[in-house]
DNA sequence: CCAGTGTTTTTTGTAGATAAAGAACAGATT
DNA sequence: AATCTGTTCTTTATCTACAAAAAACACTGG
């Protein structure tokens, strides 16, 4: 009754960190694989004691053997590895994209727990978590309500996100010159580079570079609320970039640009300058946001059955 | 299984509407008592047969009439017309105030269930809820971890703060001069001149006040985030002002002449000199509060047991 | 057809049970 | 003493059950 994926997320670990010795050699001990395999020695224990079953490693625990490297199939599918939780949470986004969810729509327990063919407990928790984005909304003894991501919504978000991130990137600047987050600077602003005489065939991968682009900003506030309200707008964005493919390359290009713009501005360490940069990124982010929302049908058609 | 404070809520407010009635006084229809108690038909009906048993109301369910006032003691105790949920909230809050819990302390689920005589996925619900405020932190499969209400924490909460008050605060002013919440501004100065008046025996009253003021100016931003935020804001000065007595009075006084002054600079609509007195209130706020958390012992003692 | 009440169906809030995972304890080997 | 495996005890993640509350449906009299 609590799914065994850490079982099997440990049994994969496991398989891959055999597959790389050779038969014969000995296997350390379970404390250390309990580091190397980040599980409990209880779960390390069932992994070895069923490699031990499959003959995989010998069955003399006090010393124990490789002996035969295991196969790939031996794994457990990627599926099988995501708590229940981790599932509900992907069931639940892929959901939201699919209907058509409108603002003031009531989101039913009941019914999303037979559609994704888990317990209600597990999507009330979710939808409690899920609530912290204010997408959600309950109504005590009555369901949820979806608030829908609406303009007022980008633009809530986005004022925030100036905010926090015009702040944060103020205070990046004033780290001195050896700390490490001026060489990880570094390196993203040469991926951009990479990136950019590649754009023609490598555009997706914007959409990656972007978050650790901006994270890596946020993070340099130190300040857990900032860095949390981030969550949110990698959220959004993740989904975003899967909702609206229009321009994507063109729109990706002008981003490049903007945040090489923005990372000269950093490596100046002048605040002025980096608050136009930021400022001016942002603007255009926001542009961009609120050009793929949908606005809601003016009026809908009078029923007249 | 599913707790009937709904109900006894429900009956309390049905006993105080009908005692406010004379006897031979024909009762409301079903649906619009739905209405002013604030609950689905189902519960009134409960209600209206429950009250009907005990001979307050006539038997003749076309016409109800009030057979006699209901009695003060015929209502249930307030404690029990809170939900499970919200009793936990509430024994959680006193609970950490009780026991002096330290940064790193792991709070246990099932220890907690047992204290406070819910069921564990009352807890669980809870804590997952109270996360948001990110005083406590999950470790997946393993308990919760309590941050600590530390010097940074309080710290990274005021820049926050700082931020979005003064936001909130400069668009406050931009309301056309008709909006109401300047007359709500309005009335709150006169609170605080009264008083400050009345300092001497009335200055437990300023905690309400305070939040009031602050909350009054938060909403201007018309943004969710900020909004949400201060729930934040007044849950640690709501249990602030519970265990910090020492020099209220004088506390109190001061920031009451701040807030006058702050107040003064909204009715002026000038940015600048609002930006200056919501700066220089929180800045005060931000140093009463820092006193008041104790700092960690600098070096724990090597125990040498 | 509307504004009632009566009845049935659906959904939520909370408790309780249980397998899986973690933590602690205990003996053995070097 | 330190580090290992074996064992037991505790705690979490998840499902299921069920009363309370809400919502929907059905009937009735004007």
């Amino acid at each position: 009754m609590k799914g065994d994926a850490v079982f099997k997320r440990t049994y994969n670990r496991a398989v891959a960190y055999l597959a790389a010795m050779k038969p014969g050699e000995i296997i350390v001990s379970e404390n250390n694989l309990k580091t190397t395999l980040d599980a409990s020695r209880t779960t390390v224990r069932k992994v070895l004691s069923d490699l031990e079953g499959k003959g995989v490693i010998s069955a003399d625990r006090a010393n124990r053997v490789l002996l035969r490297r295991p196969k790939q199939k031996d794994g457990f599918p990627r599926s099988e590895t995501m708590s229940i939780s981790a599932q509900v949470e992907k069931k639940f986004m892929e959901w939201m994209l699919r209907t058509d969810l409108q603002p003031g729509d009531v989101i039913n327990e009941l019914d999303l727990a037979r559609q994704f063919g888990v317990s209600t407990s597990g999507i009330r928790e979710f939808l409690n978590r899920f609530s912290r984005f204010k997408l959600i909304e309950k109504r005590p003894n009555s369901g949820w309500c979806f608030r829908g991501f609406t303009r007022d919504f980008a633009l809530e978000l986005f004022e925030v996100r100036e905010l926090f991130e015009t702040r944060s990137a103020i205070s990046f600047a004033t780290r001195p010159l050896d700390s490490e987050a001026w060489a990880v600077l570094k390196e993203i602003e040469a991926e951009h580079r990479r990136l950019l005489r590649n754009i023609a065939k490598q555009y997706h991968d914007f959409s990656d570079l972007d978050e650790r682009f901006h994270q890596l900003i946020n993070n340099a506030s130190n300040n857990r609320f900032i860095v949390d309200f981030y969550d949110l707008i990698s959220l959004i964005f993740h989904y975003h970039y899967q909702w609206n493919k229009v321009d994507e390359r063109k729109r990706n290009q002008a981003a490049i640009l903007e945040h090489l713009d923005y990372i000269e501005a950093l490596f100046s360490r002048d605040p002025g300058r980096i608050e136009l940069a930021c400022k001016s990124h942002l603007k255009s982010a926001r542009k961009t946001l609120l050009a793929s929302i949908k606005t809601p049908a003016p009026n809908s058609v009078a029923n007249i059955s």
